[in-house]
DNA sequence: TCATCTGTATACGGCACCGTATAAACCGGC
DNA sequence: GCCGGTTTATACGGTGCCGTATACAGATGA
């Protein structure tokens, strides 16, 4: 019997690159393909249909977004701050996943179904922010608002295309970061 | 010469909705033409293609979501707190043309032309947010920090799907604003 | 009333894509 | 070498959509 020449890894893995660069709409069987470098004849053998890779897509993204993240951050150890921004560097600075995000954000928006499995990816991430907000800031409804206040940052900021002057965007951005992640009574610096 | 049955209006309006709807990919001439009880016959009299639709959609857009919301806001006067909130709640609380904004966003991330319009409008709302933001903190890097966090998180809102425990997300929100719109040395309340 | 002008319905050719069917290419095991 | 099973190339029918061409309908002005 012959090896699989084309892997269903290798169809999700396309059909990601695909759904971050041109949205659900962008993925589409024979256009993968074409990137593979094969027809799309072989794609019927390893997914029932396109819905079947979009699940599996989905279920990739999922899981590297959530387990293999926090798995990495948790054999990494550190304090809960340090953990914190290296969920956050591996999420939102990684070049493969963030615009998958961006991306699966966007689609959310006109599909339940992903829109669920975003609800997932999401509140295990608040459950981060709250515990690394929570370990300096004492008043739970603060913590909560600082952690969406923190989380809509991290994200909003791709969304947003307005200029800063003669800042640059990551100056500013570390400046709200100081803002958010230091206690109420900060001494101005 | 009989009236305009379908007016470029019309189409733009029906186009914006799909936009909002179903993002680019989903206005499409023939479904539009449907919707509006009508064949795609007369379509390509008030436009050369489909791009020129575009155009349009984005043209008008742009105006509702700048000079219409900013000369509401003038007129109505007031003082700087009040005339942002105005023109915040002009653009996100409007069943309209928040749908619309968000489905902009996502497109602009993977078209420069649509990216360059978003610029325009989002660098003169930062420019409201500096005035409102300016007019109680002095410190220049702060402003736009706090402003930068102002509209993350009128936006991100939006794409996070995360829940809040017994809280609901108004009141999250409502918390997070009294964090940014109050000065660095407030009191717990 | 009739010519005319304008917006629209309809029909058409073309393209891109989905999902199926079928046959050929391929490799491990005999 | 040959077999058997698996993957793939190719061809096909069907659908939805774009943009064009043409004919029709209805209001207007002579």
């Amino acid at each position: 019997m012959p090896p699989i020449r084309t892997s269903r890894e290798q169809w999700v893995e396309q059909g990601l690159q695909a759904l971050a660069a041109g949205g659900p709409d962008a993925v589409r069987v024979e256009v993968l393909a074409k990137a593979l470098g094969v027809t799309k004849g072989g794609f019927y053998g390893a997914f029932a249909d396109r819905d079947a890779l979009f699940e599996a897509m989905l279920d990739t993204w999922e899981r590297e977004s959530t387990d293999e993240v926090l798995e990495r951050v948790e054999r990494a150890g550190g304090d809960a701050p340090t953990r914190i921004r290296r969920a956050g560097a591996l999420t939102f600075s990684s070049e493969r996943l963030l615009p998958i995000d961006l991306a699966v954000r966007a689609w959310a928006r006109r599909d339940p179904a992903v829109a669920e499995r975003l609800r997932r990816v999401d509140d295990r991430r608040m459950g981060l922010l709250r515990e690394l907000i929570g370990s300096f800031c004492a008043d739970p409804d603060e913590v909560e608002a600082r952690s969406l206040l923190a989380f809509c940052l991290a994200i909003g900021e791709h969304f947003l295309a307005a200029g800063h002057g003669d800042r640059t965007r990551a100056d500013v951005l570390a400046r709200a970061g100081d803002l958010l992640f230091d206690g109420p009574a900060a001494p101005d610096r």
